[in-house]
RNA sequence: GCGCCCGUAGCUCAGUUGGAUAGAGUGCUUGACUACGAAUCAAGAAGUCACAGGUUCGAAUCCUGUCGGGCGCACCA
């Protein structure tokens, strides 16, 4: 529709002799009912270059534009906006494509893109926490918006399951270990602390005794491998329990024995763009905008974690991905220009990677801040919000803010079944429609598949509203994939249901007038079709019942 | 000191990539079930969009500066 009328205006210009982008304007959907349906600038915009006054333009664009069957009115206000009323026909197509497209209503053409979004990604030497968690949210539904938006999603998790914390990892799982069997032992300040370490510790005992006692360095990393398997493994349980799946998990491990690390750092040499100082090997991340340059090579010999961060993303980029979507917490974001630099020093273009940094989140329980930190081992993790308040309401909890805001996650909140939670507000829409299908069926109404042009009988502003919100889901779905916001989701959707329960509250669906039902029960189920769709994207269940 | 993010109603936050009279939720005041589910709805009050300039037909949105808050500035992972 917005295309059509964007021609409409196009062949408008023409007649009138001026040339210009069309794509230059915009074409909006006022907020104010009485600024119509659409809403172009088109008049302000080229008033310069017809050299006419705005209003004056406009109403030329106005006159030529009157005839056209798909608008019932076209007006100018303001300081020379034109603003668009739609044939009131054009209503019921829009519910009857919502009807038909079912579950793909929404959803965007094929975009020929592979996108990657690596989330999570979490070091595997504790459990996943609400951190963890929000940026698991983010990213699971990024990726299903996307995909739902056209372009081919790949979901990875990044394994650090090399370098120091393994070994670390290892030393405090000895040391729980040699606790248990009764030595003494100091348990230094930089082991992880938390409790976990001590049941991995309490599994070994049981199993093999004190067989490990008396072990070297490197039985201590193999220990920490050992580990670090145990605790991915919970890591990968919790997220399938949140309702997160992963594509691919690629372990930093095969980049380096492959030796694809190495090559990353013989590519970026013979693009010139190493130097030696101070005995330590320097990437020269300056020349695209970093504020210093970074060692990959220390003076000790050792590789940094950027070593293994080029030769990554210069594999994914050789996997044939043409977006690449990282997500991190915030307190990453010195990394951005790094990793920037990489994608920029192979060639690809900057916009082709796009970092999403995730505000901390702050865990309230009865208005009580309660504190986290995996150090200290004293957090509440992603498993244990998830059994409390269940996985739907963690996951829009997640949504309810756009990533770069500061979230408070009140736990009393997310589990209460009050009018005061978004979740239930939502999925109680969805299960409403469902009552009101039962009871029709009960009392001998169809559900219709379709509906004539003669029986449709809607527009009361309850039901129009309704459908000019059904009618921008696909923009939505577009631009909110385009702009990496899945956020923007739950919005839609919470005003979605908000603007049913008003109708709900003023219209009754199973009335004697058969057309009048007819028409409700189409329109209901569209809004049934699109609540379910967006719930979908947001990875959370649409009741039948509550 | 430098860089990034944030500052919108008492509180928590949206704001369609620069549009028209800045919106929700919550809290407060007051109403609506003998009608498809009251986990719902309706009405009222609440604002110098941190502040000051600039860009233009038009700014919460873009640019500069100031103030305030968070985070980051490793040959750590």
């Amino acid at each position: 529709m917005k295309d059509l009328v964007r021609k409409s205006i196009q062949n408008a210009l023409a007649k009138l002799g001026v040339e210009c982008g069309i794509d230059k304007i915009t074409l909006d959907h006022p907020k104010n009912d009485k600024f119509g349906d659409l809403s172009t600038n088109v008049a302000m915009v080229f008033s310069k270059q017809a050299r006419k006054k705005p209003r004056d333009f406009a109403a030329e664009i106005v006159e030529t534009l009157k005839g056209d069957s798909i608008f019932s009115d076209v007006r100018i206000a303001g300081p020379g906006f034109i603003n668009f009323f739609l044939n009131e026909k054009y209503w019921l197509d829009v519910v009857r494509a919502v009807n038909s497209e079912g579950d793909s209503f929404g959803a965007g053409a094929t975009k020929n893109k592979k996108v990657l979004v690596e989330f999570v990604s979490a070091n595997p030497t504790g459990p996943l926490h609400i951190g963890h968690g929000r940026g698991a949210a983010v990213g699971d539904v990024l990726a299903r918006l996307m995909d739902f938006a056209g372009y081919d999603v790949t979901r990875e998790y990044y394994v650090n399951d090399v370098g120091n914390q393994i070994r670390t990892l290892g030393n405090s799982v000895y040391a729980r270990y040699k606790e248990l069997l009764g030595e003494e032992v100091e348990f230094k300040e930089n082991y992880y602390q938390g409790e976990y370490i001590k049941d991995i510790a309490a599994k070994i005992k049981e199993n093999d005794g004190d067989k490990y006692l008396n072990q070297n360095d490197d039985d201590i990393l193999k220990l920490g491998r050992q580990a670090g398997d145990e605790i991915l493994e919970g890591i990968k349980q919790d997220l399938i329990e949140f309702g997160v799946e992963f594509d691919n998990w690629y372990s930093e491990g095969t980049l380096v024995e492959s030796g694809k690390r190495d090559a990353g750092i013989e590519e970026m040499k013979s693009l010139g763009l190493m130097y030696e100082s101070e005995g330590a090997l320097w990437f020269k991340t300056t020349e695209f905008g970093d504020e210093k340059d970074r060692v990959v090579i220390k003076a000790d010999g050792a590789m940094t974690y950027f070593a293994s961060d080029i030769a990554y993303h210069k594999e994914k980029y050789e996997r044939g991905f043409d977006e690449i979507i990282d997500i991190w917490g915030a307190d990453h974001h010195g990394y951005v220009a790094r990793i920037s630099a990489v994608v920029q020093a192979l060639g690809h273009k900057k916009e082709s990677f796009t970092a999403l940094l995730i505000q901390l989140v702050h865990l309230l329980r009865g208005g009580e801040k309660v504190s986290m930190s995996t150090r200290a081992g004293k957090f509440e993790t992603l498993k244990d919000v998830v059994d409390e308040v269940g996985r739907d309401a963690a996951r829009y909890f997640f949504m309810m803010r756009k990533s770069d805001s500061h979230l408070n996650f009140d736990l009393e909140l997310a589990k209460s079944q009050s009018s005061e939670n978004p979740v239930y507000y939502v999925q109680y829409c969805h299960a409403r429609v469902c009552s009101i299908f039962k009871n029709a069926t009960e009392q001998g109404y169809e559900i219709p598949e379709k509906i004539d042009d003669g029986a449709w009988c809607l527009d009361s502003p309850e039901e129009i509203k309704i459908i000019k919100q059904l009618w921008i889901m696909p923009e939505m779905v577009e631009s909110a994939a385009n702009a990496k916001e899945p956020h923007r989701v739950a919005f839609y959707v919470y005003e979605l249901a908000s603007l049913f329960h008003t109708f709900y509250n003023k219209h009754r669906v199973l009335v004697e007038d058969e057309n009048v039902a007819r028409s409700r029960l189409f329109l209901v189920r569209a809004v049934r079709q699109a609540v379910k769709n967006c719930l979908n994207i947001l990875g959370i269940t649409a009741p039948t019942e509550m």
